[in-house]
DNA sequence: CTTGACCCTGCCCTTGTGGGAGGGTGGAGG
DNA sequence: CCTCCACCCTCCCACAAGGGCAGGGTCAAG
């Protein structure tokens, strides 16, 4: 094992294919801030440091990353990402498990689009009846003064 | 006009057709605690006061509250309801810039609902894969794993 | 005079993310 | 060795648009 790993230097830690924040940042996707934000929230585990107290981030940790950048990108929560991450590790997870978080969290998304489209309905149908000149006269102020 | 407004009795206020924030809210649907932001954040006036600093509300000043109600339920920023307010109460406004403010609002709101649909249209796409039964593997998580 | 329903201000919480202050470190060049 | 810059660290603050609570004042009815 040689040294401890507990107490890397950093040039050290880059030899063995860990990395610094900086680049687990690239690597993911996922901002230096936000990295140290999702450990501080417990949704990434505590890294290792160097002697420095630099973060050091395994290929381990670099894909969990991706994992929550994905997530994220498909509008999970932080909540169900962490729901997520640890059916994930969970080897013998249900995959129904999995499903049911994905299925609400599309069922909130629908309704929120049901909501917003319903809005652009409305703006589409004030915003064709308003002249869009010089003219004071507007169904959009109309609407929103009279109901 | 008998006693200066600026200070006046509950009672009197109320016998004069002005409401306090409890019945402004009531009749405008906003909360009284939005009520009493809005008027912190200057997107309403600061309104008179009884002696004892309740806030007193004319039908005007409801009448705008209703306003800005409707404007946040067609999912206007408050930065946009300032600029629609100010635009209703310049009776030479153009029309132009009103149909400005709506139709970018607008076009975020697309937008937003296209990043949700494509969102969806992929999560449907994983979740239509993934067995949901006691088995563990989920399309749903190899996709979060890999991407 | 008490009680209950209001009202007041002020502060903290939310979600996800960015920004900056103030200070320590790493490695390269002089 | 010294200096620099880029990077890292920890805190604190901010945003949207609200909710909620604490601790106090007030009003009207009983």
């Amino acid at each position: 094992m040689g040294k401890n790993e507990a107490f890397l230097e950093h040039a050290d830690a880059l030899g063995r294919g860990l990395v610094d924040i900086g680049r687990a940042s690239k690597a993911s996707g996922v901002s230096v801030k936000m990295i140290r934000h999702y450990e501080a929230i417990g949704l990434l585990k505590k890294v290792a440091r160097t002697h420095a107290n630099y973060r050091v981030y395994s290929a381990s940790d670099v894909h969990t990353l991706r994992f929550i950048k994905r997530a994220r990108s498909l509008g999970f929560s932080v909540e169900d990402i962490r729901e997520l991450l640890s059916l994930w590790q969970n080897k013998s997870r249900p995959s129904a498990s999995v499903k049911r978080v994905a299925a609400e969290h599309m069922n909130g998304l629908k309704q929120r689009i049901a909501e917003m489209q319903s809005m652009v309905a409305t703006l589409e149908h004030l915003t064709e009846h308003c002249h869009g000149d010089h003219r004071p006269d507007c169904p959009i102020l109309e609407d929103l003064a009279k109901a």
